[in-house]
DNA sequence: AAAAAATAGTTAACTTTGTTAATTATTAAC
DNA sequence: GTTAATAATTAACAAAGTTAACTATTTTTT
């Protein structure tokens, strides 16, 4: 690694460290923090499946099976069995669920909430393209 | 949220969806993606003790101490009673140590030398700064 | 069209890694 | 000098992950 890689690394380990340590943190609303993510997975990506979750949070499909059950016996998300494939469960996030993670304060919101405070508009908008190009990158 | 901050947010909560799905690969050169944390932790704040590791991870005392047992029977690192006050042990790397982490092509790395691959060398050192600002802010 | 292979998800048995409560050893404070 | 606080550990347990084996369904092969 050159020095301005080095120094990127640097940082991204802090950055790391933080996400690790706030993702520990349990029980906002009623829901511990997996939970909280896969309820926020299914909001954003709605029908998906058992599978897609599994891959994207990088968790075997029965732990991700566990977790969908709890969430559906407590109404946070509910699911729908395909009429084209009846292997298939589509998923999707109840009105339960919704307040849950529109009345979630999550970490991720106070951070970008003090990015912005810290950041000129202009910092902020750039800082927010180059962790995009940077990860749609590292992602493919 | 307005806008930048919303646009933000979504990038970030990408970010951890990649941090939190690369994190959970375990056994780099024998050691799990915690342990190897661990050790790098150690390796970056020398002579440092138990209960700054779990405020730095989040993680309860007794957690960590059964990780760092684990570390100090298979000699990645080693303990040191304090002479100054004895309930203290501080701990540092052990050379194995040392050469698991010199030798991990760990995730952080990889995605150091994609940015540096994918952004101009000014757009890297940008990104650097903007994280390390917000970061500070944050984490204060 | 029937048999074989593949796919989505679940169940079961187990492991890892976390938790809280209680304990030991040591130091600091009144 | 007793009491309170601190650093770390042990014990008992809970949460969340793993692999292997299973069910139900669909796709592919012959």
């Amino acid at each position: 690694m050159n020095r301005a890689e080095r120094k990127f690394y640097e940082v991204f380990t802090d950055l790391q460290c933080f996400i690790l340590a706030n993702m520990n943190r349990s029980d906002i609303n009623g829901v511990t923090a997996t939970h909280y993510n896969i309820i926020e997975y299914i909001y954003r990506n709605d029908k998906c499946i058992l599978k897609e979750i599994a891959k994207a949070f990088n968790i075997s499909p029965p732990a991700i099976s566990k977790q969908l059950k709890f969430l559906i016996e407590n109404s946070f998300i509910e699911q729908q069995q395909s009429s084209l494939d009846r292997r298939i469960f589509n998923l999707s996030v109840t009105d339960k669920g919704k307040f849950v993670i529109d009345n979630s304060e999550n970490f991720r919101e106070t951070i970008a909430k003090k990015a912005s405070k810290t950041l000129t508009k202009d910092d902020l908008k750039n800082l927010t393209e180059l962790l995009h190009k940077v990860l749609a990158e590292v992602m493919k």
